[in-house]
DNA sequence: ATTTCCCATCAAATCGCTTTACCGTAAGCT
DNA sequence: AGCTTACGGTAAAGCGATTTGATGGGAAAT
């Protein structure tokens, strides 16, 4: 019988002497880059030199540290120090101490990657996002770093910005890097890349939708709740003609908030028209491009709900450019609640939707995976709440109240 | 005599396909601790699994991958599989195109952790930031991931929020990693924590300022020449009270922008007041309350220089709030010119200081230490131009032409 | 005094890949 | 023919940990 601890590689504690240092590491590899030698006489045929043919360059005075070393020093077998390091109970505490003292006073850090090869665990997760210039993402990122790194694991993130091979070579650095899971916040289900991850049974969390397989987790989003706060609002302000700016529609993220807006409209009562829902892409730009089809209509609606914060903004600028004010002339939603959301002229009214609640639900999902696959072999699905938060860019409709109003 | 190609994991040319993309990563660790378990009635004795203990969990049908699995079916030898993948350039390209042939076919992909355990080399870049919910950083990580990736290298992202015990923690964690660089771009210096790294001799590139020593490289940013840009605009305009929300003061970033925004006041011939300088924090609040703190004063600038655009969005809400209009009544330039900038309301001036550059200088410099020490020996420096951006919250002050105004 | 435990030790095997000798072989040159 | 050269093969030695099984010493328990 045996009481298990999951104890991996205690930082916190060891680095609890504050003493927390840094590990010599031999970099100092030189490799000259030259041209393929043709004309040879000598014996030395053209070579390349094999990647890691390492030169000791300088006899370290300092030798170097092993676990070895440390074990040694501490007059102690190396077993012990491993057994020390790994926080394995049976140690006696007084042997631990003296091997602790060594490693502090010697600034000993293991090798991760030694470890991670004959642990098979490199207590690596990645993180693909689908923009990191999007400030959804950063938010996102801090959230998931924070409970990555309190349990002991390391991010490795990357960027897709919406382009496969981008991704798929993503993909392939994790797997180089043999994560043990990934969480895939791209918003979007790109089936032939996926393979490579499911053939190699990483355990995955997605948003919105993924693979129905062992392994997989998604998050649900419920978009339909902050949307249809969103449009009720609207329609109790007395709004009637609401344009949606969609995001692009190839993402399932952006159809179903789509979708969620057909729907509370109907549930209003009114019936969404098509002229008035305009695709964009998620970016300021898109806004802005969107919103001037809008304005190019013979029709003007009186508010827009735009799929993300960044367009939202974009809208609010192209409005800006146009003349319009916010909320008085036209009233507009965006979706996400990035910071910057509030501080914008007027401060947005938008649908958060939680980056810390996703970070959790997705590390959630990947550790369970990975620490106790018997409980998570199937999928699992995750609720994320999303909720409307008012703020100053809706108001309204202009005609409504006539003596408020003035024409542009 | 060899000729030496450095070749180390050819990423581009295996992944031939130009897919670049991201790394990152974060954090800590938790584990719990336990107490000696003194009372133990039962033969097993309190026990902890070792982390690395692995079960097989599941019988693979396919056994597992090896470069030696490669071998036998491409019908080489092992050496010749790791010279190929290698780009070792004595390999027959026939021999080679039959192994990659085999590698393709099983989807095989070598073990970056065996790999660098042997080579020595971890291909593995660390990126340390103050704040990766500021627009500015996304837009840096993205440039550096993208050469990064391009070479080769992965990145280990890592946000301190200005908090020294996390630094210390996230250095730690590369130390483990073995990483064999770190980019620090957190505009500050901490010099206790350095010295974790410098011990190890771990190649490291500062912004602004860092420690006189080889292996340092520091990318020092040419703020005066921006800053002058801005305040020579400003006083072309006609503004003679020209106010300045700076960054904290400990960090050098904030002081040399101050101190540029002095001396090109003074260059100008205008003296700047005392009053008219205050400490914000380089986020929307701080210089929302920085602004606040201006407006309580008797004499109201006629323009306000800030020492980032997170800090100029801030303040242009505040002056939102207030009801004060930009440019009209009041002109205010940013720095930094991040992605947002351009479509506030109005679209802010600001003093562009680009990414893409500080991100290759980095790169660069982080690369020349790692591949070619010899020539990298001592500290080197890399100049970062600043230039105005003029947009629209900048014009002529309040008063100057008086059939304009209007008051608020 | 003997039996148990507890705690440690040692040595050896692994992890997946790189690298180094050293050795053939077939073709190319003289 | 006789030698080089080019290129691949073999085999073995690591890299820096983790793990396991065999083993032993000492203190507590019987």
């Amino acid at each position: 019988m045996s009481l298990i601890f999951h104890v991996f590689f205690p930082l916190d504690d060891w680095a609890s002497a504050k003493k927390t240092l840094f590990v010599a590491d031999e970099i100092n590899y030189t490799w000259e880059r030259n041209l393929k030698f043709v004309e040879n006489g000598f014996p030395g045929a053209p070579m390349t030199d094999h990647p890691a043919s390492r030169k000791k360059t300088s006899a370290e005075p300092s030798e170097r540290m092993d676990i070895r070393t440390i074990a040694r020093l501490a007059n102690v077998s190396i077993a012990t120090v491993s057994r020390t390091i790994n926080r394995v109970s049976t140690v006696n505490p007084k042997m631990a101490k003296r091997v602790w003292d060594v490693i502090e006073k010697l600034d000993f850090v293991p090798n991760t990657q030694a470890r991670a090869l004959v642990s098979g665990r490199s207590k690596l997760f990645g993180l693909l996002v689908s923009e990191i210039t999007n400030p959804f993402f950063p938010e996102l990122i801090q959230g998931f770093e924070n409970i990555a790194v309190e349990n002991g694991y390391e991010i490795l993130i990357s960027s897709t910005n919406y382009d496969p091979k981008r991704m798929s070579h993503c993909i392939r650095r994790m797997l180089e890097r043999k994560v043990e899971g990934v969480a895939i916040m791209t918003f979007g289900l790109e089936e032939p890349l996926l393979d490579q991850l499911a053939k190699r049974k990483v355990p995955l969390v997605f948003i919105d939708v993924g693979p129905d397989r062992p392994g997989v987790s998604v998050l649900k989003v419920d978009y339909h709740h902050g949307i249809r706060q969103a449009v009720q609002h609207l329609a109790a302000l007395g709004h009637r003609h609401i344009a949606f700016v969609s995001g692009p529609m190839r993402l399932h993220s952006a159809q179903s908030r789509l979708a969620a807006f057909s729907k509370s409209m109907q549930e209003c009562g009114i019936s969404p028209e098509v002229s008035q829902i305009v695709e964009g892409d998620h970016t300021l730009e898109g806004g802005a491009a969107a919103m001037e089809k809008l304005l190019a209509q013979k029709e003007l609606p009186t508010a827009v709900i735009c799929s993300n914060d960044m367009t939202a903004i974009g809208v609010l600028h192209k409005l800006y450019r146009t003349g319009l004010r916010v909320p008085d002339d036209i009233s507009v939603i965006g979706f996400d609640d990035i910071h910057i959301a509030e501080v914008m002229m007027p401060p947005l009214t938008t649908v958060q939707m939680s980056r810390v609640e996703i970070a959790q639900a997705a590390f959630g999902a990947l550790r369970g995976h990975v620490e106790s696959p018997e409980q998570f072999h199937g999928k699992r699905e995750f609720k994320i709440r999303t909720d409307l938060i008012v703020r100053e860019s809706t108001g309204f409709p202009r005609g409504t109240m006539t003596h408020l109003r003035k024409k542009p």
